[in-house]
DNA sequence: TTCTCATACCTCGCCCTGCGAGGTATAGTC
DNA sequence: GACTATACCTCGCAGGGCGAGGTATGAGAA
């Protein structure tokens, strides 16, 4: 099955995931911190959604992670991989769609 | 149970259907091609989205509606009611929050 | 007549995904 | 020894989006 795109539902997660370890490599705790400081508290992650995403994504191959020791703690950093980073510039794209949409909707006065 | 809210999955339809019904009212196959129009093929709910929805928005007391016979045709027309206009101004305001969270995690470019 | 298309409504059931709650372990501090 | 912060994890529910399928009418074509 070739990589199902969200319909509507917009799949933020997968999409801000993305594009942070687009960016840079970063292991979960630091990815929930860093997601409410930039989000403004908007996004926040529980870790009910975050580590479960992370290994999804992995196991589609949008991810790769390796492990580290940074003093006597175990972090499993990730990164996304080419693969990810081109379902990232499609999803972008479709969250500006979608965003559009509503934005379109929202400010829509009746004549 | 008191008002869910969506969490961070946004809800759309909820949101769009408010938006358009505290405006005039419409029935169904009237806000499908509304929707369609006016977010430019964007967001396009099928019927199967579509009257679940409003049925439940119904039972929640945030729409009201009242058939009529146009033409030997059934139609149904929704309304939204003051508390769903109250409703509409909080997803409203929330959808802002996460949309503005969303783009800034887009725009963030790494320093 | 019959077919097909547009209008107009509806429901069933899958499945995914978000999410809370709970669980483990280490390092440092009080 | 207790508590907090760091850091990972899983289970299981609930809810909602969505496709597929179903019914009925009116208008126009074949």
């Amino acid at each position: 099955m070739p990589e199902r795109e969200p319909t509507l539902m917009s799949g933020v997660p997968e999409l801000v995931l993305l594009r942070l370890l687009a960016q840079r490599e970063m292991y979960g705790y630091d990815i929930a911190r860093a997601l409410k400081l930039l989000s403004d508290e908007a996004l926040s992650l529980g870790e009910g959604v975050l580590y479960p995403a992370l290994h999804a994504l992995e196991a589609r191959g949008l991810l790769r992670s390796r492990p580290r020791q940074v003093e006597g703690r175990t972090r499993i950093y990730y990164q996304a991989t080419p693969k990810g980073c081109r379902r990232l510039a499609r999803l972008t794209a479709n969250w500006r769609r979608m965003s559009d949409g509503v934005e379109r909707i929202l400010g829509a006065h009746h004549d």
